[in-house]
DNA sequence: GGAGTACTTGAATAATTTGTGAACAAATAC
DNA sequence: GTATTTGTTCACAAATTATTCAAGTACTCC
């Protein structure tokens, strides 16, 4: 349930649907673009953790779109750069210009997938997130949106939270919760106390006007994110 | 300056020193061992910050010298391997078991300096210059520069804001903070050192007319530098 | 509708977490 | 070797968060 989003920058709609299918299988999030200018745009939306960027493109060149990412808010995000090219020089411009590696076009599915997880594998964990309903958790940042809006959570309130969205629609007993809630010393706490922390919770997240609640209560068996 | 070894594996004595020469050249501490077993010494004595490992070693053959390195304590030290297989299933392989770069001979130089310098500043030790927000650090000079003003850090201090500033708006507790800053011996240290490095740290680099913080503490988690 | 159980809620209290300055220790420079 | 800088711990205050309790509300099953 935890996804890394993908930004795929290509113009070929074969290539990208082609790339779009392999990722989804391996069960990342995918946003497209088909040029530099749409892939500003796309990239300050959705914050990807990883860019495919085809070298290749109208409007804005990969190059340029590679620069700007690089001197932007968020330019720690992972590149893959992809091209025709197969020429060392532009293989070691694009490694300089701050691509985390490279690739030559025609390419094997397998091995894209393959860089993606190297990739992934160094830099993944600190962009993944849950998006649930207009509402985002962010682990590794300690961040939580409701509607692009910061929210503060207490510790526990996080992790609560952070636990339900993990499994939606899975009902957790108020036991389970309190052995993820302290998972060095439980003994002693009430299922009282997660019922005081679901209702903190719920103050913070939940929209009043709204008829059901993203936290639900079930009876005699505990609470679950529905979605 | 953040010192840097790399440790060559690499039976060829040839290759070994051309590698050796350009690595050098860069500034780089170059260590070498000539197969597996040696390489297994080598890395627990010098702590490398990359491997360049060719796959076809005597005695104990590049494969297993990297699963080995990725049970072993010091895991998340980089590997690009070097072969003359130059089958995508050896890449896909090799990859996967946990490269973060492949290469085949024969190879450019440049192209393998552009991929040691790529992968190096992904796990950040390499890059020239990180500048958020009016503060600029240089891992390689060891200078800080607050508002083009050079400023003082002490070595804690400094890599305390390094490590914040690779990752901004990520939150890391005081124990990953701690292995941080204390790689071959962290027993022992306790929370209340890094709060006291923060504020010292803070001191430094903080405008007290700003209303929030750069480095900003996250109750119950940590800390983070936010952008 | 009533009894019984389960959940919600707000207030009171307890516990934890962080900031801070000072003291001591260790490392480094002179 | 001494002086200076840097690093670590301690102790306490302040702020925040967690937990429990008790009373109130809602739900379910007869």
């Amino acid at each position: 349930m935890i996804k890394q989003t993908v930004l795929v920058v290509e113009d070929d709609q074969m290539i990208r649907r082609l790339i779009r299918l392999y990722l989804e299988k391996e069960s990342y999030d995918v946003v497209e673009a088909v040029n530099g200018e749409e892939a500003k745009q796309v990239f300050l939306e959705e914050h990807p953790c990883l860019i495919i960027l085809d070298l290749m493109l109208p409007e804005l060149s990969g190059e340029d779109f590679c620069q700007w990412v690089r001197e932007s808010e968020h330019q720690d995000v992972s590149i893959i750069m992809l091209t025709a090219k197969a020429r060392i020089d532009d293989k070691v411009a694009g490694l300089r210009m701050g691509a985390d590696a490279y690739m030559t076009k025609p390419f094997e599915p397998d091995e894209l997938l393959a860089q993606v997880e190297a990739v992934l594998r160094r830099t993944g964990q600190f962009c993944q997130k849950i998006v649930l309903d207009g509402l985002c958790i962010m682990p590794r940042k300690g961040e939580v949106l409701l509607r692009d809006q910061t929210i503060d959570l207490t510790k526990h309130e996080f992790n609560l939270l952070y636990h339900l969205m993990q499994h939606p629609n899975v009902v957790f007993s108020r036991e389970e919760l309190i052995r993820e809630l302290y998972p060095y010393d439980e003994q002693g706490i009430l299922d009282r106390t997660i019922d005081a922390h679901i209702k903190k919770l719920r103050e913070k997240i939940e929209d009043q006007s709204a008829q059901n609640m993203r936290v639900q209560t079930v009876r005699g068996m505990g609470y679950k994110f529905v979605h």
